[in-house]
DNA sequence: GTCTATAGACGGATAGAC
DNA sequence: GTCTATCCGTCTATAGAC
């Protein structure tokens, strides 16, 4: 296992938290007793809460990219990438059940809040879409191609958000495989 | 104007402010401070946080209520029903684009704090899933009437929270539209 | 004189910041 | 470790209705 210092482990804990908890939900006295470190340390990394939030957003764009290449490189074709997309609801499920989307919840968090970091959490959202767009360019939907990703977007976000609302397996796997054939349609009707 | 108590005054100015806010971001003084009473007032009318809350979500149980009631007395029949359930993305287009659906909101907050409400937060969920899948029901749809509620909820948690984050109107006209053709579509298979 | 609505002061707890 | 701000919740006081 590689090293990793105070300040990633911060950042993953947080990172952990906001989620589960919500960004205002969570304190400082919340992370470092995660962390296992004395307040005074954790101000040697972070000065205010809103760095913490900057750095948490800046680790999730890291990720996120890096995953978005992951299924860049395994997935056959654009079909078969886009799937890996919807896909995440099925993997992910028991975390989405409980705590909704990562990406969509801090985004609506952050709008309520007003908060500065608003912008940077929605280019989570962006990543997705333009990476949905991509592939749906290279299927050959052209200009459609982002209305369609934008389409997909809002499918995953609707089926969390009632997931996390009504905790119910079927109800995924029904959603999960009807975005499957539509985008299966839809790909079919471009190329 | 018919004469408005002071608690009525309030739970009005809470629901609102839990709606732009959220509700753990909203203290009892931006409330009190939104009716124009003392704190002490506010403490004779509700003893804990969580009491407004509770009546919040009442009030807006008893409203939703009378909406779907309208929406059954106006609606010809229920296709032309359900589609006044998908216009409220247009009607409510700038506040959705501001501060999201005030239901998919408080749910997926209540959730992060893990609040008592949560189920009754989510019962507003229900009321539109109930009434939705009876519209499908008396459309012919049997035993599909509840999935395609479902769908049809999903379809707008998710328009509604990429409109917060983009706070793109040619997507929402878009998402609507498409849920218009797609319920035509539904209902004409049941039929 | 009692009850209710309103106001304002006080205290404990917690969170963020340094 | 401390400091300050804020927030929730309680307590007391006043004014008016009945």
């Amino acid at each position: 296992m590689p090293h990793q210092s105070t300040r990633e482990r911060i950042v993953q804990a947080a990172d952990r938290l906001f989620y589960r908890q919500g960004y205002e939900h969570t304190s400082f006295a919340d992370i470092a007793a995660a962390v296992n470190i004395s307040r005074g340390n954790f101000y040697h990394h972070f000065k205010t809460k809103d760095d913490i939030l900057d750095a948490v957003i800046a680790r999730r764009v890291v990720r996120t990219r890096g995953m978005l290449a992951r299924w860049e490189i395994d997935g056959d074709d654009p079909l078969a990438r886009v799937r890996s997309f919807i896909n995440i609801l099925l993997a992910n499920r028991r975390a989405i059940k409980r705590h909704g989307c990562p990406v969509g919840t801090l985004s609506s968090e952050l709008a309520k809040l007003n908060h500065d970091a608003r912008g940077d959490a929605n280019t989570l959202f962006t990543l997705f879409r333009q990476w949905l767009g991509r592939q749906f360019s290279l299927a050959g939907c052209g200009t459609r191609a982002d209305d369609l990703a934008m389409h997909v977007l809002a499918m995953s976000q609707g089926v969390a958000t009632l997931a996390n609302a009504f905790a119910d397996d079927a109800f995924i796997e029904r959603e999960v495989a009807r975005m499957n054939v539509w985008v299966a349609e839809q790909v079919a009707a471009c190329g």
